[in-house]
RNA sequence: GGCCCUAUCGUCUAGUGGCCUAGGACGCCGCCCUCUCACGGCGGUAACACGGGUUCGACUCCCGUUGGGGCUACCA
């Protein structure tokens, strides 16, 4: 049997570098052993999935040439890719488990399992379902049903004995399954939870072997009963370290810029970036670290995957990077690169009726639209205090700012211009005051181009970037403070 | 708190019982090249977390401690 893998990202936000990592694991597995690769988006949380995502997810993989033979845009034989587009399978199997019993139907509220939690916790004992609905008859949940009680569908977890994992990476894992929490499988909106789905369709696609980020071992005994309750062979594991942040924990965007997309923004070759993820999982061959998707593949294997976190430290990008433009292209190579890079989807056409009206010679854009083209701005703090706020206010403005940047669901001028608007609210200040440090901060002068189209058109990435330079510029904020100050947002 | 994973220079790593007085790369420092700056060349700085075993012999195997991380949702 041929080797299949697959990449299942979620479409709930920017497409993430720990992604890409993941996904050119798999690639370079698959292609190693003449298998395929597949995509598949996993949009079973329907409240926070967008189509604007998944379209990201999309062009970021395209850009790092990472080539699915399966997919949601390409198609294939076992599509669809797309899990909003399979409701049918998981209703299906699901009802297969609730009539074998190997599942059965929960009608508590949150609030009863918030209450059994908080008990579990104070005794020290492993949080989990506490198996209240496992007496329910079959005639009480219909009559509960016919009620309108909402209910969810759970996993049947053994009681007693354990189970052992096998992960390529790692040998025997051992979990006693009174450990294992009876995981909901399918949630009260009909929609199935990962678990479900993930099972269901990495048999459906015929995927050999799963390699996933390593915080989805403690949920592979779930996986494992469910292929066992399905009868179902299961395919092998492995668990693939996280990337982490300079101070070791997982790596977020709070600390670091993650989205791929700042990384094309920032200008960085995608063949740079690969070649940098690449190095964690391609021992280099004769001390040469520069290598294209073929040569890793030739040179890949599990076995070269260190397992302690590694942190993703982007000096060594920008030294791989300067290599790839100097010695990989010749002029006109790099021309067209340069070309690409500045004027793609018709960037210029976007920031230029900004400048029009402020500019008098042709020459003054240089100065005006530099910040279109640069990355990290390099702001001085006393530019940033020359309006009316008061220090304090200032890195209160940006904490906020910041916070609320991440929390809206789509990136539009209203939306940043309103979170602009409730910043001013929050610190009290005049909105002309509050704005005047973001421009200096994202534009890097008090006298600009618009900038909450600045800000659209920069991209969330690098203005969350921009606001925290400019913020350790003033002082930083301790984390006691950002917690403070984010209350009630 | 519970369960699980993990531990070599600041960072990415090589190392699978003797080849290790631990190798490479990035960064940093110095020197050279040079109209500046880069690039490039040369050199330097710097690590096996700790404690027990096993063994003739441990960076390598086992146990423990400590540190780090993940999970602990009707998110993935």
């Amino acid at each position: 049997m041929s080797v299949r893998t697959r990449i299942a990202p979620s479409p709930t936000g920017d497409p993430h570098v720990g992604t890409a990592y993941v996904a050119l694991v798999n690639y370079l597995f698959a292609k190693k052993h003449g298998g395929q690769f597949l995509l598949r988006i996993e949009d079973t949380d329907r409240a926070r999935s967008t189509p604007e995502s998944e379209r990201a997810i999309l062009e970021a993989l395209e850009w790092l040439g990472l080539s699915w033979d399966e997919g949601p845009d390409v198609g294939g034989p076992h599509g669809p890719y797309r899990q909003s587009e399979r409701l049918p399978f998981y209703t299906r199997y699901a009802g297969e488990l609730l009539a074998a019993g190997h599942a059965f139907k929960c009608f508590c509220t949150p609030e009863r399992l918030e209450a059994v939690r908080v008990e579990q916790r104070q005794a020290s004992r492993p949080p989990g379902y506490d198996g209240h609905c496992l007496t329910v008859s079959p005639a009480e949940a219909a009559a509960l049903e016919a009620a309108g009680v909402s209910h969810v569908v759970r996993l049947k977890v053994p009681r007693e004995g354990s189970v052992t994992i096998d992960d390529m990476l790692r040998g025997p894992i051992v979990f006693e399954w009174s450990t294992v929490d009876m995981q909901v499988l399918v949630k009260s909106d009909g929609w199935p939870t990962y678990h479900l789905a993930n099972v269901v369709d990495d048999h459906l696609m015929g995927i050999t072997h799963v390699m996933r980020g390593e915080e989805w071992i403690s949920s592979a005994p779930k996986h494992a009963l469910l292929y066992e309750y399905f009868g179902w062979p299961m395919p092998k594991l492995c668990h693939l370290p996280l990337l982490r942040n300079a101070d070791k924990s997982k790596l977020s965007k709070r600390k670091n810029p993650t989205g791929i997309l700042f990384y094309r923004r920032m200008g960085y070759l995608p063949e740079a970036l690969l070649n940098f993820l690449a190095l964690l999982a391609v021992p280099p061959i004769d001390g040469e670290e520069v290598m294209d998707l073929p040569t890793m593949v030739g040179a890949f294997g599990v076995e070269h995957i260190s397992l302690g976190g590694p942190v993703f430290d982007t000096t060594k990008l920008d030294w791989l990077n300067g290599r790839y433009l100097r010695e990989k292209l010749d002029d006109a190579a790099f021309e067209a690169r340069v070309r690409e890079w500045a004027l793609r989807d018709g960037y210029l056409e976007r920031i230029l009726p900004l400048a029009r009206s402020r500019i008098e010679r042709l020459s003054d854009l240089g100065q005006l639209l530099a910040h279109f083209f640069s990355g990290r701005l390099d702001v001085d703090p006393e530019k940033l205090r020359e309006g009316k706020l008061d220090n304090e206010t200032l890195r209160r403005a940006f904490v906020i700012a910041g916070a609320l940047f991440d929390a809206l669901p789509e990136w539009t001028v209203p939306s940043i211009e309103a979170s602009i608007r409730r910043v001013a609210e929050i610190t009290g200040a005049k909105l002309r005051d509050v704005v005047r440090p973001f421009y200096v901060a994202i534009t890097g002068s008090a006298q600009s181009v618009p900038l909450f189209d600045s800000m659209q058109i920069l991209g969330r990435d690098l203005v969350r970037e921009r606001l925290r330079i400019a913020l350790e510029r003033l002082g930083g904020a301790t984390s006691k403070e950002q917690e403070a100050w984010k209350k009630g947002l």
